[in-house]
RNA sequence: GAGAAUGUAGCUCAGUCGGUUAGAGCGCCAGAUUGUGGUUCUGGAGGUCGCGGGUUCGAGACCCGUCUUUCUCCCCA
């Protein structure tokens, strides 16, 4: 006999979390519905050569890769074993677990752009898989909510994003939160005026960790990465950014004066700001964080990460702008926008929040209980109206004590049992227990149907 | 990839300085109660002390390796 296991950052989730879990889906996917955003469903696997490249260097080691089927080594000669087990890999796995939905996502629009209504909008709820270290929030199989438009880049489409993430954590209970944005032309133009042209990807890095290690280890970094001295000088004006987001705009716009796609960072920012005011979001969670960097190479416009605040979690959602993301596919042009929330890390914090409302987790509302194998038969037909009725109704399906028919209805918190017994045999009236209050009473089948569908839940 | 902790009954955890037959609470099963649960009482079952090796007269405890879970760095949802 073996023990069985799990492979690690996985998990089982038992009927109380997929309860809660479904909640949490069902939330979001009626959002992304209300906003006209269409499913779409693309392979758990898909061809390496469509992931590979997309995610940076660490990414092509972050993906889970899928050994050939059969005699794999076949064609393998002695120079491949010695080529190291990188480009070994490549000559036997040609297929992986996908990484995100938006490279899929990338694919889908590539290879059905005829067939499809621009611009397109599309949601997809999967899981992904990354084959990094698991932490706290950090799971090696966990399910993403993707919401993405492409052929347009109409800056509504920013707005929309901001007021989906509200609505769909408002909708949960969320209600501490900040969407920090940013936009890579500004990071670009920050980059320009220190005189450090085309290093905001460096630049970006060091400064994300501002608020975790300070200003001092920050410019440590920088010096490290070769940034001149004249350089972080000019950098002054990041260190002490207004909290306040108009006086922050207008900070920027004087600091990135000469940086043409600075200023037009600047100016589409303020364009997404100004259309969210103008859809009418109340208490807009919003700020402009100009240090918000995030790892992926191919954001070219607005920048998105969610926190939950008061959580020791990492981001609960992230997105942005790309440019040329289907451009890797030969279709180059084509703009997008899209945001993906992290369902798993939404889970923990709402469970650590402890903001899952009690019900929904019972499942059964009717136990059917019988005294006597002859008594069974009774029951089966009540079972049928009930569930015609919309009622989760089941039976106890051997005949057993009274005792342990019972501890099975308030193990599964079951508010209603129906006893049938001899008794009720005779009289045609079926004994109707309420478990919560311990009443009972002798009704009709029609009576009890009335009186478990009347009764609140 | 680097560093640190952790693992004992189904669950949560005790277990002293290395010493006889490894414990508790909860849960489970049975009975008190042959048609009534969630309260109470009584009894019972349940262990490869993560796994492998080592030290020792003797290891749950000490040492090495390995796996798991968790945390920090890195990166991410």
């Amino acid at each position: 006999m073996q023990k069985p296991s799990l492979p690690r950052g996985t998990r089982d989730f038992g009927p109380e979390q997929m309860s809660r879990r479904l909640f949490l889906l069902e939330t979001i996917r009626q959002t992304f519905r209300r906003f006209g955003f269409q499913p779409l469903e693309t392979p758990a696997l898909e061809n390496l050569s469509v992931l590979m490249g997309k995610y940076g260097e660490e990414g092509d080691q972050l993906l889970f890769k899928i050994l050939n089927s059969g005699e794999y080594t076949n064609g393998l000669n002695e120079a491949d074993w010695q080529a190291g087990p990188r480009k070994l890999t490549l000559k036997i796995s040609e297929k992986g677990l996908r990484y995100d939905l938006t490279v899929p996502f990338a694919r889908f629009v590539v290879m059905n752009r005829h067939a499809l209504t621009m611009p397109f909008k599309r949601y997809q709820i999967q899981p992904v898989w990354r084959a990094d270290r698991p932490q706290k929030g950090r799971y090696r199989e966990f399910m993403q909510c993707d919401a993405d438009v492409v052929g347009t880049d109409s800056l509504l489409c920013e707005a929309e994003i901001v007021l989906m993430l509200h609505e769909s954590l408002r909708h949960l209970g969320i209600q501490d939160f900040t969407v920090k944005i940013n936009n890579r032309k500004i990071l670009t133009g920050i980059a320009e005026v220190v005189g450090a042209e085309g290093q905001e990807g460096p630049l970006a890095v060091a400064i994300d960790k501002l608020d975790k290690i300070g200003r001092e280890k920050v410019i440590e970094e920088l010096r490290q990465r070769g940034f001149s001295e004249g350089s972080i000088d000019r950098l002054e004006p990041m260190f002490r950014f207004p909290e306040d987001t108009p006086a922050a705009f207008q900070q920027l716009r004087s600091w990135l004066a000469t940086s043409e796609t600075g200023l037009k960072g600047v100016a589409e920012l303020a364009e997404v700001w100004q259309l969210v005011e103008q859809y009418g979001l109340t208490d807009a969670r919003m700020q402009l964080d100009v240090t918000l960097a995030r790892g992926l190479s191919y954001y070219t416009g607005a920048i998105f990460e969610v926190k939950a605040n008061g959580v020791q979690i990492g981001s609960i959602s992230g997105g942005g702008r790309y440019d040329n993301l289907t451009g890797a596919f030969g279709m180059p042009g084509l703009s997008g926008v899209g945001i993906s929330l992290g369902v798993d890390r939404i889970y923990d914090v709402m469970e650590e929040l402890g903001l899952f409302p009690e019900t929904g987790l019972q499942s059964t509302r009717v136990l059917v209980v019988h005294l006597e194998e002859a008594a069974r038969k009774a029951g089966l037909p009540l079972l049928t109206r009930l569930r015609e009725n919309n009622i989760p109704a089941e039976a106890y399906p051997d005949t057993a004590k009274v005792k342990k028919q019972l501890d099975y209805a308030n193990a599964k918190r079951i508010p209603f049992v129906v006893l049938i017994g001899s008794e009720e045999l005779e009289t045609g009236l079926l004994t109707l227990k309420n478990m919560v209050s311990g009443t009972q009473e002798k009704l009709s089948a029609e009576e009890i149907l009335r009186k478990v569908t009347a009764v609140a839940d």
